[in-house]
DNA sequence: AACTATTAATAAAA
DNA sequence: TTTTTATTAATAGTT
């Protein structure tokens, strides 16, 4: 039946037909492992092949540009003799702290986020545990506090629009009331030269409004909604 | 007793050691793979790999550099800004981006810890909170097993210890009798013109031996059948 | 392409 | 890290 497979040796396969299923065969289980470590193991990897017959074939984890930069910037130290001295050797080592510096906030970040907390022992996550404690009370304090200047804020827009409204309604109930004085000839001498709101203004006193404290009532409000948890 | 292998899942490995000691081998593997391929087929072939700690690791079946060339002028549909200082440019641009990053996961450490959180709106917050939670949630179960793999591990040796005592005991019981065996018949003759403080010190038995002393030792003591770990 | 007998790779443990 | 071993994965030769 099928399949009395025997190793092989790794030189140039003769024939071009067994060769091309071989490619197609092992390119597929390349790609397949290059994509395999860039995911298992968090690596940046890029893979490029040309068959014999020139076609491109290509994986990368991120993108070929960047895995090409990426390489560029890292065999730059082997070339480049010519003005190396002192601002390269400055530049990489401060681009080397730079990067040990990024891969311990990562770390941290990592072990706060709850992840590579097996290298940590005892007295290790106990801090980690009061840190994240003491982190969480604080945020759990500003959202409070900024829920409750919402508030605030929103109860005082409130407040606004309602002795806009108000006043609108005045001006509603003013106008009424000028369109019938202006209905009657006797008034009609006064209208001239005046703006109807300037009459408004100054004709007709405000009606009672909501006089609450609306500050006062949104703390309050904002204190109550979380006191009660 | 080596190796009871399971399928493992394609996802990013959490616990880092063994991330990293699966990179090592995968690593290994890839290279191979790539090599044998570019061999069998005839190909070309370029593979580079970033660790997650930022090392490089490279292989190329002609140069690296021939074959990002290749690669260019098969995706030439891009840039072409091939200036005189790209590479500075990479590198400046490069430190600026982990400048960026790290500035990034310090503004982020920070706010975990509670700190900077008022530029955060609500949503955010919450977010912030959720994240917290979840590690503080990963944080509290590891240390927990942490401690559980200690109480074991003490149990064990408390086990093991009793265990010792219990042996070393019987060893000892054992010995005092081969004392007093031995002791007889020595007493019965040299009692005779002895003080009985002679008596004494040799009617008792010695503290206790090493098992694996000398066979001289032994054989005067009649241990000899109680040398058998 | 599909099928397997084999070899190769590798996960887990030491 | 490296080695070992039990298993899974890849694949050479065949259909």
């Amino acid at each position: 039946m099928a399949g009395k497979r025997e190793r092989i040796a790794i030189r140039r396969i003769e024939n071009l037909a067994a060769r091309q299923v071989t490619f197609s065969k092992r390119r597929r289980g390349l790609f397949k492992k290059a994509e395999e470590l860039s995911i298992l193991c968090d690596a940046e990897v890029g893979l490029a092949v040309f068959s014999a017959t020139g076609k491109l074939f290509q994986f990368a984890s991120s993108s070929m540009n960047q895995i090409i930069d990426r390489y560029n910037s890292h065999s730059k130290i082997l070339k480049k003799v010519d003005e190396p001295s002192q601002l390269d050797l400055h530049e990489d080592s401060n681009c080397a702290r730079l990067r040990d510096e990024l891969a311990e906030a990562s770390l941290w970040l990592q072990q706060m986020r709850g992840e590579e907390l097996q290298s940590l022992n005892v007295q290790q996550l106990q801090a980690l545990e009061k840190s994240l404690e003491s982190g969480l009370s604080s945020v759990l304090k500003t959202k409070s506090q900024k829920i409750m200047d919402q508030i605030s804020e929103l109860e005082k827009k409130r407040v606004q629009l309602i002795e806009e409204n108000a006043r609108l309604k005045e001006q509603l109930q003013a106008s009424k009331m000028e369109m019938q004085v202006a209905a009657d000839p006797l008034v009609v001498v006064y209208d001239e030269g005046q703006s109807s709101e300037s009459v408004t203004n100054t004709s007709y006193p405000r009606p009672p409004l909501d006089t609450e404290d609306s500050s006062d009532t949104s703390l309050r409000l904002g204190l109550s909604l979380f006191n009660s948890k």
